[in-house]
RNA sequence: CGCAAUGUAGCUCAAUGGCAGAGCGUAAGACCGAUAAUCUUAAGACGAAAGUUCGAUUCUUUCCGUUGCGACCA
């Protein structure tokens, strides 16, 4: 007879390399380290060769500043796309894309000179855009450390850049698409233009600061017989009052604007009569001192002869006050009661926002010079106005204006009041100190004047089968296009039913210039599709800097002569493309050059505020070169605001640095976060939000940890238990009949339950289920029920026995599945844990395949078994009372008398040896009563030293004599074995 | 101000024209063989008002809060 083994060693205690401390701050970029020197991506684009394509198209960032938790967000989304597509057997390549052109780096770089003293102005142009390029690289270089390390699987070394001479060699020949198809068109249109500097300004360039305008009200008389508006009206001299605070556009007036709901009154003033807004006819009077004092000296409310609403003046014509010209009365829905509509500042829409709370201003009849107003020039295309502009570019008006012309317009304002004062139009003019925009530069106001530019039409038709135009087929392709959320399709058709032509030229630097070129002889544009595609030949081996590198000569084709006058002599267009272009082009520039991408995509995914970015300017590039939208499917997500919904602001504090987060918690924390948000909405972020994430990715983790920890000395091909339920463990020959035991069937059950849920969310995009679900499986069915209920079988039996192996057989189920699961979510954790799985030999689990749903009917054992568990809370509970009252401490010092209904009593027939390890409780019997009772007894016997249950059987065994029946028998089995060996 | 989205426990999410569920967190307790872990029990919510209805958290309207777009910036 052997010596008696030491007790507590022959428990089969957890033992695994998986450490229950993540220590993600190391352990992530190690492992990313590893993908990387294992060439990971690579690897699985090799294992899905050939399979279905699926194509989501990275949205470019835009390559300025650091990564923030919003764009972390939308990376990360991406990969929980990419990498759970993969898993379902797709090809899914990630190719990452950068914006680089564009004015935020322009300006960036121009405060960079203007530090070292240096204007960009002395700059040649090509200089100017070295740098540019060399500033969006270096932001490039930092983004793309910090995606990747947030475990973002894709062609980080090679992702596509739209200031790359092959893509601004497409972006070039998009153009000369565009312009083939006859969608291209040159017109006016009103910028803010600084007559100092003699330049264009973007809204970013200029600077609000207060400034005192002239403000004036004054009359247009009405052409149109009055009595069309009311029948009180007839035979009267009637006129429609506008205020505005920019007298000099008042020679560009063609139309005056009223909003078609507001009410507008007739009012008597002396002899003639004055339309106003009903509401402001008080005020318009007593600030023109409009009512004349009767004999007492009293001024009274005027007498309002008729009041209509504001669409009854549509198309009616006044007089202007002192051109003679016609100006139309337009609707619009931009006009406000006492706001500050006018010409120069209305197109601000934040300031005109302030302004309606604050001042009272106005006629409720809008001023419209098209020229010289953004609202003015969408009305009045809308009603079919010139684009008038009699401003040149030093801010002196031109010939064609009477009394001013070559007047310089700020010095004009006082002439043109004087002049109005002396017709009698001029009803009242006053000093008015407001906030006027200013150039950044030279600090001097600005103006709004328009200027020629390149338009890409929304109405005009080019064939496709029959003609079409953008916006038809826009609207027919929203409605092919499948949207997440589905409220998305209605938003995109709105935007695109509403919006205006496409200004695609800017007057700017660093972009891909517009390749079109002027004859210097009869400046007649050579805007030619050959001639672009010419051009982009050369982008495309020497990048778009060649524009500005060669001259005019080596840019055309040779002995290129004039196609109107046959001069030889051209200049080159100075404009670039709208970077909204450049984006856009990204559906042609690379899903059509690189070959695993293809058009259309399958999906892109992006913020609500691209519907009318980038989602836009993709669609219309992606109907001029195909006719179709370049996406099958098109996800939105929301924006991350902080813990109490409020946006986020670096100045308010409340802002969350993805690198640190990742830093201190890890990248898992920022991808668990991800997926346990919805984020089609609003998405908060903060650091008790991003606590609770950490506890739940600790459960996570704890949870793999104690099921790997159990798997020591199995290998599932050898000592897997059989069960139709296994998919990884292969299992012993059937003709051994060992079944698996009940509990670990019905762990099982659930398991195949909560992949099915779990597929149906990677399929939908619904992380958050995939997340709920999983997380719910942890905690509740794995880590509360199934894994307390199995511990001491695993910890007690033989290692080799049935009991163990059966537990064991089912745990490596669970930790396989789940592991795959969980692999697009916790990109490194999953991972790590697969490769904790004994005889596991795939190299990652992002090589590996989701695991399949087994297609058993499991409800019968899922109904029985929640029966159960309803039970055991009732137990629990009892439990729970009785250690309250000191009765019991461990659970396994009671024994449990349950009293149940004759039917309650038949169900637990077959469970009756279970139910103890059920309750974890050392003893159970079942008594059939009325109704459910539980009765918390101490155990009988002594506790057995090994297991810890009680037992009336301790004591009974002469080697062991301080075990119980079960150990006793493990113990030989354990000798045995050690024999055998 | 328009257009759109959204509002359920401290947090993240469910469900439903008929008793509002879960997990985490919190509190209390147990265990000391998942141990900076594990288990148990407990308390805790429909933004406000009106309407439709036998009955509304759910449908309608209004209000309030928040966010995005309306910006030629991305």
């Amino acid at each position: 007879m052997t010596e008696p083994l030491e007790l507590k060693k022959t428990v089969n205690l957890p033992k695994t390399d998986f450490s229950q401390k993540a220590n993600l701050g190391q352990a992530e970029p190690a492992r990313l380290k590893k993908w990387t020197d294992a060439k990971l991506y690579e690897k699985i684009r090799e294992a899905r060769r050939g399979a279905t394509k699926f194509i989501l198209h990275d949205g470019p960032p835009y390559a300025n500043s650091d990564i923030h938790i919003g764009t972390a967000l939308n990376k990360i989304l991406k990969d929980f796309i990419v990498k759970s597509r993969s898993m379902m057997g797709y090809d899914a390549p990630y190719v990452p894309g950068y914006d680089c052109h564009g004015l935020p780096i322009e300006t960036h770089v121009e405060k960079k000179l203007a530090e070292k003293g240096k204007n960009k102005n002395d700059l040649p142009v090509a200089t100017f855009r070295k740098i540019c390029r060399e500033h969006a690289s270096k932001a490039m270089d930092g983004q793309t450390r910090d995606f990747s390390r947030l475990g973002i699987l894709g062609e980080w070394e090679n992702p596509y850049l739209t200031m790359s001479n092959e893509y601004e060699s497409e972006t070039a020949r998009l153009f000369g698409r565009f312009l083939e198809r006859g969608y291209v068109y040159k017109g006016l249109r009103p910028v803010y233009w600084c007559i100092h500097d003699q330049t264009a300004l973007a809204e970013a360039e200029v600077e609000y600061k207060l400034h005192t305008s002239p403000s004036i009200y004054v009359k247009f008389p009405l052409l149109t017989d009055p009595a069309e508006l009311d029948a009180n009206l007839a035979g009267r001299r009637v006129s429609l009052v506008i205020w505005t605070t920019t007298p000099w556009t008042i020679p560009a007036n063609l139309g005056i604007a009223v909003h078609p709901d507001y009410e507008y009154a007739a009012v008597e003033a002396g002899d003639e009569v004055l339309i106003v807004a009903s509401e402001l006819v008080g005020f318009v009077f007593v600030k023109c001192c409009l009512s004349a004092p009767d004999e007492n000296g009293e001024r009274h409310l005027p007498r309002i002869l008729a009041k209509f609403k504001g669409s009854k003046l549509d198309r009616m014509r006044a007089k202007h006050p002192f051109i003679d010209r016609e100006s139309l009365v337009m609707n619009g829905e931009h006009v406000t009661l006492g706001g500050e509509a006018d010409a120069e500042t209305e197109i601000d829409v934040s300031e005109a926002r302030d302004k309606k709370e604050t001042g009272k201003a106005g006629t409720g009849l809008v001023h419209t010079a098209p020229g010289h107003g953004h609202d003015d020039f969408v009305i009045s295309k809308q009603y079919g106005l010139e684009v008038y502009c009699p401003v040149d570019n030093s801010g002196r008006f031109t010939s064609e204006v009477e009394h001013f012309a070559g007047e310089n317009i700020f010095k004009a304002n006082a002439q043109i009041v004087e002049l109005m004062k002396e017709n009698g139009s001029l009803l009242f003019s006053e000093n008015y100190e407001h906030r006027y925009p200013h150039c950044w530069r030279c600090k001097k106001p600005v103006i709004f004047r328009a200027t020629p530019q390149w338009f890409i039409s929304m109405d005009v038709e080019a064939e496709k089968g029959e003609k079409i135009s953008l916006r038809a087929n826009a609207l027919e392709q929203v409605e092919q296009v499948k949207w997440h959320p589905n409220w998305g399709e209605g938003r995109m058709g709105n935007m695109i039913k509403g919006r205006p032509d496409w200004c695609v030229s800017r007057q700017r630097s660093w972009g891909v210039p517009i390749p079109v070129f002027y004859c210097q002889a009869c400046d007649e544009p050579v805007a030619d599709t050959k001639i672009i595609n010419h051009v982009a030949d050369i982008f495309a081996k020497e990048t778009a800097d060649a524009w500005y590198n060669r001259p005019e000569s080596e840019l055309l084709p040779e002995n290129f002569t004039c196609p109107k006058c046959n001069s030889r002599d051209f200049r080159k267009e100075t404009d670039i493309l709208d970077v909204w272009f450049d984006s856009g082009s990204s559906c042609v520039a690379v899903l059509e050059t690189r070959d695993n991408l293809q058009f259309p995509a399958d999906v892109y995914l992006e913020g609500g505020d691209q519907y009318r970015g980038w989602f836009n300017s993709s669609l219309m590039c992606g109907l001029a070169a195909h006719d179709t939208a370049p996406y099958k499917q098109v996800i939105t997500h929301g924006w991350v605001v902080d813990g109490e919904g409020k946006q986020m602001h670096k100045s308010t504090g409340n802002a969350i640095s993805p690198n640190e987060v990742v830093g201190k918690s890890g990248a898992e924390i920022l991808r668990l976060w991800a997926a346990a948000v919805d984020y089609t909405q609003d998405i908060r972020c903060s650091d008790e939000i991003l606590s609770r994430i950490v506890d739940a990715y600790r459960k996570f983790r704890n949870t793999l940890r104690y099921a790997l920890g159990n798997l020591y000395g199995f290998n599932p091909e050898t000592d897997a238990v059989q069960n139709p339920l296994l998919q990884y463990s292969h299992g012993r020959e059937t003709s051994e009949i060992e079944k698996l035991l009940e509990v670990d069937r019905w762990a099982l059950a659930n398991l195949d339950e909560v992949t099915a849920k779990v597929l149906a969310g990677y399929e939908t995009f619904d992380y958050q289920a995939v997340y709920q679900t999983l997380y719910n499986f942890v905690t509740v069915t794995l880590s509360a029920r199934y894994f307390d209920i199995i511990k001491d079988r695993l910890y007690i039996y033989a290692p080799k026995s049935l009991e163990r192996r059966s537990a064991q057989t089912a745990l490596y189920e669970i930790t396989d599945k789940l592991s795959r699961l969980l692999a697009p979510i916790l990109a490194f954790t999953a991972d790590e844990a697969f490769e904790n799985l004994p005889h596991q030999k795939l190299a990652s689990v992002h090589l590996a395949e989701f695991p399949v749903v087994s297609g058993a009917d499991n409800s019968q054992l899922l109904t029985e078994w929640e029966r159960i568990f309803s039970i055991r809370d009732e137990v629990l509970k009892a439990l729970e009372e009785a250690r309250n009252a000191k009765r019991i401490g461990s659970s396994l010092e009671a024994k449990v008398v349950l009293t149940a209904d004759r039917e309650t009593t038949r169900f637990l027939l077959p469970f009756y040896e279970d139910l103890r390890y059920i309750f974890i409780v050392s003893q159970v019997e079942v008594h059939e009563g009325d109704a459910l009772g539980v009765e918390i007894r101490k155990a009988d016997g002594e506790k057995c030293e090994r297991c810890w249950n009680y037992s009336i059987h301790v004591g009974e065994y002469e080697k062991y004599p301080t075990v119980c029946e079960r150990c006793s028998t493990a113990l030989q089995q354990i000798e045995q074995s050690a024999a055998a060996s």
